[in-house]
DNA sequence: CCAGAACGATTACAAATCTGAACGATTACT
DNA sequence: AGTAATCGTTCAGATTTGTAATCGTTCTGG
């Protein structure tokens, strides 16, 4: 793009948001933590005891990626794979206490991040922000909680 | 995340800011363009004359990477390269007519990428959301047309 | 009850992409 | 002239991401 005067709301969108989702992860980086393994992390801690190939198809990625971000974060001990006793083919995913603790880090690390982000915006504005991205959201059947773009950097 | 109940500003920010550009590369894809090509063909339009490295530099990417970004606009003839007479180390970036027709189509698409993405919003609401997102990225440092996350989908 | 199909997780493999160092050509400095 | 710096290019390495084959487990149909 770069070539509509003035560029218009789908280009500040994307360029608003890939600085939001870099600068993020650069916040993120000092937990070494990278965006898909939080964003796996928040999904497993809001619906536990799913099965990783539950979980992959709700983020839309493929079961052998899963894979390497579910060790990642089972080596950290932040999440934790149960079998399950009637179905033992399948690994339940579970959060561990050392899970919810780095959630909360995170949250408190997201909170500075929005604030540094609409530092421009006083507390009116940003509210009506949320309304509008809420609702395009909505419309464009982005299910609230799922990124679709969590790069890893 | 999707940890933040309700979620913030940047998290929806980038959330429905991937889902932007993810439909945007979709819609240019019948070109057989991808939008890293497309930022650089938009800049070297906007100040043609520049040498590759100037250019690399403006998009923060490693001159290596631009080359076939060149390259690939080159082949179709949407750019040329041609050769400074005074110094004949740098190969001087020109748009060529095919380019700019192929720049009006990319208007079109982004117009009608911007209807749809922004359609649950009024007129009024779009401007308004213009707005703030044009503020955020005045004060985060962003560049006008310059995009920090172009990736190749 | 048993054989085979179906399913979940894992591993191995392959394709695509980005980065960083080296190289040839050209120019600037002394 | 000659040495160092610059520009574009290319190449090898590393990092990701998707696809396909493997292994254990469970379900289904005789």
């Amino acid at each position: 793009m770069a070539l509509e005067n003035p560029p218009g709301s789908a280009f500040l969108l994307a360029a608003v948001g890939a600085h939001a989702a870099a600068r993020f992860a650069e916040r993120v980086a000092e937990l070494d933590l990278t965006p898909p393994q939080i964003g796996l992390l928040g999904l497993i801690a809001a619906s536990p005891g799913q099965s990783q190939q539950a979980v992959a198809h709700v983020l839309g990625m493929p079961p052998s990626r899963l894979v390497g971000l579910v060790d990642a974060l089972a080596d950290r001990g932040l999440v934790e794979r149960r079998r399950n006793p009637t179905d033992r083919r399948l690994h339940a995913l579970h959060i561990t206490d050392a899970g919810q603790a780095a959630l909360g880090k995170i949250a408190t690390i997201g909170r500075e991040h929005d604030d540094a982000l609409c530092r421009s915006l006083d507390s009116s504005e940003r509210e009506t922000l949320r309304t509008f991205l809420s609702r395009i959201a909505a419309d464009q059947g982005l299910r609230p909680g799922i990124h679709p773009g969590y790069r890893t950097v």
